[in-house]
DNA sequence: ATGAAAAGGCAACATAGTTGCAAAATCTTA
DNA sequence: TAAGATTTTGCAACTATGTTGCCTTTTCAT
């Protein structure tokens, strides 16, 4: 990989972690980095897997709670109670969350995806009970597992 | 209330649970009980508070695990990553799940209800990714919040 | 009533998540 | 760019959550 390219995206990192008032450190560049490596969702394992030898524990939970609080990143609800995280689009990170897409969960390889351009549908509910927010997990055969 | 009603309630109890083979023992009596006196679903916690005086942890973890298998009980997702468990219409315990409602959680008081009349709708999803199964969560105000 | 089989309780362990505090890194501004 | 204020980190200790093996108790079939 080119130099330039690599630069890049360390200040496009830089940048996200300013705009959204958070100090540029290690951890958090390097957390930013495996959700940038990576198309799918992480659960906290894997992140802690995958930066826990040099990071403290507690820094993962705590980088992954400023990352939410901010809206850098959104949590996707699971059956087997694995919280998993995933890049919010551009567009959250102004403050509040537009997280209306439907998550894909893959049966075969276990990795979630957002997929941004399938919205959640409106749901008819009975009288009485009020809507503010639905959740949609599919879970399937994804696209690369599909022979 | 009639001793006559809590006799058929536990008759009732012991015959699901000789349905599923399942010996009937004081502490399946008594978790069933729980979900039978309440309309909303359950937190592992929830039953473990209730229920823990009397039993081991170790007890209630796995009769819900006997629960969930054979199909008394089906577990909902959250994203506050607590399992939370429900009953299952009677349809389910003869072996697969029809587990294909939507799912409602109160943000107010925190209930969990199985709308078991709305069904999950179909999702169209890009090319490639095949559903087989679709979890809907909607969050909102309940009937017995909304003022 | 009795013995086989299933379930429960206990202890010990593994994993997940939280909190307070002192040390280190980052940021500000002069 | 150095110095102090602020933020973040790592550590330690702790709580909560979930699992496993083994022995005792209960349930069930006869």
């Amino acid at each position: 990989m080119p130099k330039q390219a690599t630069q890049d995206i360390e200040t496009r990192i830089a940048a996200l972690l300013k705009r959204c008032d958070l100090s540029v450190t290690e951890s958090r560049r390097k957390i930013l980095h495996l959700f940038l490596e990576q198309p799918g969702a992480l659960a906290h394992g894997d992140i802690e897997r995958k930066a826990g030898e040099k990071f403290d524990r507690v820094t993962v939970y705590r980088t992954l709670q400023a990352f939410v609080e901010k809206g850098i990143i959104h949590t996707i609800p699971t059956a087997d109670n694995s919280i998993r995280y995933a890049l919010c689009k551009d567009e959250c990170s102004g403050g509040h969350h537009h997280d209306h897409h439907v998550h894909f969960v893959c049966s075969q390889c276990d990795n979630t995806y957002c997929l941004d351009d399938v919205v959640t549908p409106d749901i008819k509910l009975p009288k009485g009970y009020q809507a503010e927010h639905v959740e949609v997990v599919v879970e399937g055969v994804c696209k690369n597992c599909k022979g």
